[in-house]
RNA sequence: AAAGUAAUUCGCUCUGUCGCACCGACUUCAUGUCGGUGAGGAAAGUCCGGGCAACAAAGGGUGCUGUACUGUCGAAAGACAGAUAUCCGUGAGGGUAUGGUAACAGGGAAGAAAAAAACCACCUCGUUUCAGGUUCGCCCUGAUCCGGGGAACGGGUGAGAAGGUGGGGUAAAAGCCUACCAGUAUGGUGAGUGAUCAUCAUAGCUGCCUGUCUUACAGGUUGAAAGGUCAUGUAUACCGGUAUAUAAAAACGACCCGUUUGCGCCGGGGGGUAGACCGCUUAGAUAAAUGACAGGGUACCGGUGAAAAUCGGGAACAGAACCCGGCUUACAGAGUUACUUGAUCU
RNA sequence: CGGGGUAUAGCGCAGCCCGGUAGCGCGCUUCGUUCGGGACGAAGAGGUCGUGAGUUCAAAUCUCGCUACCCCGA
């Protein structure tokens, strides 16, 4: 598997699992994202799901909304690699889902600026876990 | 040339790195490698029509909804070409409307009046009173009150006022008569597939809008969250058979006629669950791919400039979710063809 | 993805079907009443009828487009 990849097992699909991660998940936020995660021993194998929001209510025009997904995913992209190794260790499935909260269309510096924190702190969260 | 009108076509591109969805081949315990394909003219709004699917089907009438000039194409929506009326534009052109009219109803405010009369003003006859004249006769003239008659629209309000203008006519008037003009109806001739147009003759026949009404044609309902298969496995909804026959009642789009089903028993069966696959496609996903970053270039835009040039910016509207045909809306800019121009430049 | 509805005064709603005067309640302003306030009484102000076109003599109302908001369907 190359380093950069993002096939479809790491993406979050099961309405299940989404509905619990929005109903016991844990949250915190670099603006305009918000990183919304949960963590599961269920697996036994080191893995990430991951999914994407920006809401109509925001966005009107699906235009707008493609391209903000697709910069977020880019970032979580080429981004991953240190939860990744973070994770080797710890032997558990996590869920994650990125919640664009912002009026105004974001350029890709600044998302991945707010990816990379998110992510920093995510890793350091688990560890101290 | 410039500005414009109509139709029509297009609507960024190159390199590198890292990625995504589907399909195929090879290889595998997992997986990986290679190759191919991968947004639009509107994919949009969901305004129409059709396919497709399920349900309902026994039919008829009334009702309801939509459409309505002519020809051609089309499964239908609709498109193209034309006709008439009207509005906009100098113009090329563009917008809107269009079955039928016999009968009935309605048209606020304003205005005398909204189609039929009345009122005011007009003319005339009789009468009351007054004034003046006088040939002294209720004889003449004028005004006034009341009553009868005449005719028509003079009343300037309104979106709209009883065809228009001139002449005649009359006590006063009026298509009352006449000339010309506009329209309508009927008949003839010619042109056209046709709507219709042109022209001739005849008839004084002459307001507009809306609704009711009426004619022809079309229309069952619900939408891929339709629907099917598998998994999961539960209340008497539903189905089949049988039996009874009294009726309540229910279904058949709103109503009427009409038709069908009906207590019970036996057998099947299933409220639920929220998963997978098919439906699904030469783009074909299902928390939904078609991209991100870096660098360069073009059309074009802005500044400076006489020009060459140079500096800065740099592609609009917008992202498929069952599929087709239309309509509507959004859209930086560019090309082609035909045509127009009073005022612009050479 | 499909279907339906609403928009009128600061707030909540009528009026729209069948075109001609924009109204109701609460609130607001002024005056009266009271020692003062509330309640009460009297008077008054306040609306591009979401927006852009069209039809019409005339549009909140009829027709078409656009915008915003809301609801329903597993």
């Amino acid at each position: 598997m190359s380093r950069f990849s993002f096939g479809r097992e790491e993406k979050l699909k099961s309405r299940k699992s989404i509905e619990s991660l929005f109903s016991s998940g844990k949250s915190f936020s670099s603006p305009p994202i918000r990183l919304l995660y949960r963590e599961n021993d269920i697996k036994n194998i080191p893995s990430v799901q991951v999914g994407v929001i920006v809401p109509k209510r925001y966005f009107k025009r699906a235009v707008d909304r493609n391209l903000l997904k697709r910069r977020i995913r880019e970032a979580y992209r080429t981004t991953k690699q240190d939860l990744f190794q973070a994770l080797e260790s710890k032997r558990s499935h996590l869920e994650i889902v990125f919640i664009y909260q912002s009026t105004e269309i974001k350029n890709s510096q600044e998302i991945r600026q707010s990816i990379n924190f998110l992510l920093y702190k995510l890793k350091e969260t688990i560890l101290q876990s």
